[in-house]
DNA sequence: CTGAAAGCGCTAACAA
DNA sequence: TTGTTAGCGCTTTCAG
């Protein structure tokens, strides 16, 4: 009898849709009503002890789970913070969203995760889907977005943050740093060793904008050197891995006969072209000093051990939540900045 | 003047309370009724092409971007995928969220995404979370769950994947393959080439379940061995990462006088084991011959090459998004098994 | 094929 | 502090 009432009532007809425990369900057994529920969910200090505790007693018997779903349509603004990185696979990328996934966690927020492929189209698309989730913030890579981009975006009004790049005018908020800088300092790094004939190992510079500003500030500064140096630009179209970096050392090595320094546009390529160079006999750093970008994992363990530019995307990643909750609590300061620049540092090892 | 306009409309005074263009604006200026609409967007074909017609230009002249939370909770069903994994630092994860990614956004699903960081604790907490958004799916790492975090996803009623492992008994779905298999194809490998005196060099085996049954399988297939095998496992408290790898070499080396055979539990200590073999003049493969399991990017690319084990996280990505897609369009098949082993590949190179 | 109507579960004024 | 009252924007019967 009992129990049959209670499946008639909580199975509706046709679709099987589960009787879900909700906050009406919560109010009733603790004998207030759904509103205080809800309040007490979201400031548990503004409902009184008892209903509090009968509330919290409730929630526990039933095993009721918050909708936040229905939470977000009510509120007109979900909590999800939407990123898009070109690649997850890349482990500066993942570095970042690992550290904003877990600051943003702690304060009830989720993550939705896209990647583009360093498509601009592909971007905008994403940024579609994403603002149809009324997004508490939107995160993206970069400064290069294409028009229609920047135009949902700000029609949005949604907080945006731009990352891993500064040094242009961002849709909203921008945490990152300079990437010519990153070149500049490791065409001034190999110039001050004495290296004259340089290189820049790049791939997917086409679509890799950021890659691209590194190499062309590596130019410059090579340009802009006291002593007459030379500086080319080797880029593989393909991603950037281990093995393009053994491809483009070959390829530097038979374009540039005197080469001595090279600077790669990021780890990988130099852990490859480091390998390359044990294979073909060229000493590292004897005869060619080599510089690369990230500072990953095997960077200090390599043999020799890898001269780098770390950018830190932990602390990118933690300027990026710090800025997001900063908007969403209403607390954007006037005065400040709301451009990061989280700087890089050059760290010299063995291979230079 | 035109700066001070742009300002105010970008910025709205305190809650951004912006007016969206909802389905019923595309409505009125297509001159049909709002449920028209709806059905246009999931069924096109079902609308007269005229009707559809309107309402497509509506929807590009006002720019309507439709609300997927309000569509959530009217459906009761959201179009998210909840992803769960130990790490997205860790590249096989990387590999396979980035693949479940491509997948599932073809068809209109979103990915949200959490990690755990190994603990069964965090990951019940994330399965909370992820069952409050009333997913269309939710993925986690592995078949080790706690007692409380396999109730709610069995009363919660959504399909539910566990990746990455097979070989106990799935929630609901698995796709993976079976670790201990993976040991034993590795202690097979190393005997076949005639060694003796076998080390398993392992990372925060404490937690990490599945890198322990490797290892486990690892010992067992070297006692079955035909002739006398001895074998140790050596387990790093902390991260797999390339500097516990050489650390872990050291440790074998002072513990296992006769070292002549290492498997690691993965790639990126192979690296810095063989790093470290390099440093400490140990030849490999000569004296001591070298597994990793991940096959990695640098895998192939560093000398010696590595041996290793090759699972295909873009496989079993691929898997679980067609395991996802299929119970969502409900065609579970009943009499196929809803296990997917995706096995693994032993790929030998120089190391060895 | 199209439209009217009834919510989905929750939040946020506002009133009490 | 608590309860009442409206919706949030969409999907989904069910009629027409």
């Amino acid at each position: 009898m009992d129990a049959s009432s209670d499946l008639q009532n909580r199975v509706p007809r046709k679709r099987r849709k589960m009787q879900r425990v909700t906050m009406m369900d919560v109010a009733k057994l603790a004998q207030v009503s759904p509103s205080t529920v809800s309040l007490y969910l979201r400031k548990p200090g503004a409902v009184s002890p008892a209903a509090g505790q009968e509330i919290a007693r409730a929630i526990s018997t039933l095993g009721y789970v918050p909708n936040l779903v229905a939470g977000g349509l009510a509120a007109a603004s979900s909590k999800v913070v939407s990123i898009i990185v070109p690649s997850i696979r890349n482990a500066f990328f993942a570095e970042t969203v690992s550290t904003i996934q877990s600051e943003l966690s702690a304060e009830g927020l989720q993550v939705i995760l896209g990647h583009s492929e360093y498509g601009e189209d592909q971007e905008e698309a994403l940024v579609r889907t994403a603002l149809s989730w009324a997004p508490a913030a939107v995160v993206l890579t970069g400064l290069s977005h294409n028009a229609e981009t920047r135009k949902l975006l700000q029609a949005s009004g949604v907080p945006v943050v731009e990352m891993w790049e500064i040094g242009g005018k961002p849709i909203d908020m921008a945490v990152g740093f300079s990437h010519p800088q990153v070149g500049a300092s490791a065409a001034r790094h190999l110039l001050s060793k004495g290296r004259r004939s340089l290189a820049f190992l790049g791939a997917r510079m086409q679509e890799d904008h950021r890659a691209a500003k590194r190499a062309s500030g590596f130019a410059e500064e090579t340009k802009r050197a006291a002593e007459p140096a030379t500086c080319e630009i080797i880029n593989h179209p393909g991603a950037a891995t281990v093995e393009a970096g053994s491809l483009l050392l070959n390829r530097a090595l038979r374009q540039i006969p005197n080469l001595d320094g090279i600077v790669c546009s990021n780890d990988l390529i130099a852990l490859g072209a480091l390998f390359e160079c044990q294979r073909q006999g060229v000493a590292v750093p004897e005869r060619v000093s080599l510089v690369g970008f990230g500072d990953l994992d095997f960077s200090a363990s390599c043999i020799p051990s890898l001269t780098t530019i770390r950018p830190s995307g932990d602390l990118i990643g933690r300027e990026v939540a710090r800025l997001i909750l900063a908007s969403i609590h209403g607390e954007r300061p006037e005065g400040t900045s709301l451009v990061v620049d989280t700087g890089h540092v050059l760290i010299e090892r063995r291979s230079s």
